[in-house]
DNA sequence: ATGACTAGCACGGCTAGA
């Protein structure tokens, strides 16, 4: 099965783009952030024409994410507080509309939006902090109930120099300082895994192209859009891309897509390979 | 060039993104 992640800024605004790219790529789950409209506006019918249903949870102007399912989703679960319900921190943090998650044959899908942050001395930077401690514990409950689990999204933050185009002048500024990197990587502890890096060790991959400055032509890019995965999942991945040409799309989202392929449920093949390599 | 582009809201010029 086929998960993607894309931030489209304004799915209205870029609603063909995806209703193409769904077509030509046939994704079992197409994830999204920034879809930028409240709920009773989403373009729902759209999905639905092509075969595919979509849970989202969105707010007028920013943000906003959805997840777009050829089977019927389970479980879903809005914002943080879908996962902390007692948690004030989560329902203050909850008011922008930046988390969705549910189970597509059992398997947690968690598609996340972390702000962006500014500037380091910007009072959004600590909120970005604060916002993936946040995370952490949403992780850490969502975790009791032990499903394999697969978190995407927009993580705005490049973890590593050969995540970014030119490292020697962007190391240390906003989504790659060292607080916001320790803070994701707290986030994935031993559990999640960045499957692009599975199977692409070099450099020159991006997932974003600032508008400005001719960075797309200029091919100098970030990137920071990316799929983790548990183990028990990982083990099953296929392959993971992105999907860069569709930057060069006519009015274009500032992110390209992000997919990885995994095989899954797991064949009787697979649990006896599985079950030699054990112990 | 450490330069500037896009979307939403609302209809002019902000905020926000990254």
């Amino acid at each position: 099965m086929q998960i993607a992640t894309w931030n489209v800024n304004s799915i209205r605004t870029r609603l063909d783009q995806v209703q193409t790219w769904l077509k030509d790529v046939q994704p079992e789950l197409l994830c999204l952030q920034e879809t930028k409209v409240d709920d009773p506006l989403f373009p729902h019918q759209a999905f639905e024409d092509l075969g595919y249903q979509v849970s989202f949870h969105g707010q007028k102007a920013y943000n906003g994410v959805a997840i777009v399912s050829r089977q019927p989703l389970e479980d879903v679960r809005l914002g943080f507080s879908g996962e902390l319900p007692e948690d004030a921190e989560a329902l203050r943090l909850g008011e922008q509309k930046r988390v969705i998650s549910a189970l597509i044959d059992n398997i947690r899908v968690v598609n996340i939006y972390v702000p962006n942050g500014s500037e380091l001395k910007s009072e959004k930077y600590p909120y970005k902090l604060e916002w993936l401690s946040c995370l952490n514990r949403y992780l850490k409950a969502q975790a009791t109930r032990g499903e394999p689990l697969c978190v995407v999204g927009d993580f705005n933050i490049a973890l590593e120099a050969r995540d970014i185009h030119n490292p020697a002048r962007l190391t240390g500024e906003i989504m790659a300082s060292e607080p916001e990197r320790e803070a994701l990587l707290d986030v994935l502890g031993d559990r999640l895994h960045d499957v692009f890096r599975v199977f692409e060790p070099d450099t020159n991959h991006w997932s974003w192209w600032d508008y400005r400055s001719g960075a797309w032509d200029r091919d100098r890019g970030w990137r920071i859009d990316h799929i983790y995965l548990c183990d028990e999942l990982l083990s099953q991945a296929k392959s993971c891309v992105i999907h860069k040409h569709v930057r060069g799309n006519e009015k274009p989202s500032d992110h390209a897509p992000v997919s990885v392929d995994i095989s899954w449920p797991p064949t009787e093949n697979d649990e006896q390979i599985s079950e030699l390599f054990s112990d």
